[in-house]
DNA sequence: CATCATTTAGTTGTGCGCAATTAAATTGTG
DNA sequence: CACAATTTAATTGCGCACAACTAAATGATG
């Protein structure tokens, strides 16, 4: 990928003007990644009836089961601001179901229903679309979920 | 869409349960970086009242003198759903103002004010608290842009 | 030149993402 | 036990992203 390793700039020697450009181009960078990909996830989700957050949703619920809101929230990075309205429509949807656990009054359980359980089927094969249509190697996506993670980790902005 | 020899990754010896795992969504750790990077631009930006958004519009006027609505919306590749009310409050902050061009009645120029120009010195250390809030050396900054850029082509959402 | 198509912004509506606040239940402590 | 602190969801408000639509100006065509 990069074998020949240069002249490495370290960033206190690059001036400002430099670090502008290369500023503007990695956030840039990363957000036209991420609204491409929402792009390509609106196509493949449109059948389902889901939006992208929707999904990621569903699939914490198809794996884990039943979980209460905060869970979910931990999973996904997100807080109730974002997921009580999401789990609404996904509840007005018919795909689950949100009802106060017995023990812990707080808590709100949310379940899937018959007909969330059965959508997983129709959802199995999008994830493989979605990464043929990334054109990466396995290896450059794990590379690339590596570094990024060290990047969301290192802007400590876990939520 | 892709004529050329699919370069086809080799997904194919993975199960579907795999695959749909959470953790192995390349475009969750996507979604989350660029949500980190949010939440430090945010933090180093509320000094200057700009959200991140803003900052991108103002650099690219900052970078290209007077633009119509339309040039700003290819730079950054948003629309003028999303480009009119974030002007509108550049505007109302005093920061540019947008006025028709007189040749094409269509268009609207928007332009700098004194204060919008001015906020450029206030933004040019920004940058590299950012690059240095990422914690990455340049060399993989570099090396992730270019995946970036790479995934951004094959998903062939480029607006 | 009259009409239709295209271009350019704006508007509306939906759905995040997040900060700040509120309300209720639970826990901890004197 | 009483009361303060904490936990858990929900709500409100703001801004962005995008689709769908509208309105106005311009360009193209017969």
């Amino acid at each position: 990928m990069t074998p020949p390793p240069p002249p490495v700039p370290d960033l206190t020697e690059l001036p400002d003007a430099e670090l502008l450009k290369l500023d503007h181009q990695v956030c840039f960078s990363l957000q036209a990644a991420s609204r491409a990909f929402g792009g390509v996830y609106r196509e493949a989700l449109g059948d389902l009836g889901l939006t992208y957050p929707q999904y990621l949703a569903m699939m914490v619920l198809w794996e884990h089961g039943p979980l209460p809101v905060k869970t979910i929230g931990e999973r996904l990075h997100l807080d109730s601001g974002t997921l009580s309205p999401l789990l609404k429509r996904l509840e007005a949807a018919g795909l689950v179901r949100r009802e106060r656990s017995p023990e812990d009054e707080r808590s709100v359980m949310v379940r899937l229903t018959d007909a969330g359980t059965e959508l997983r089927e129709r959802a199995l094969p999008v994830p493989r679309s979605i990464l043929r249509a990334t054109g990466l190697s396995v290896q450059e996506i794990l590379a690339l979920q590596e570094t990024l993670g060290r990047l969301t980790a290192s802007l400590g902005r876990v939520v």
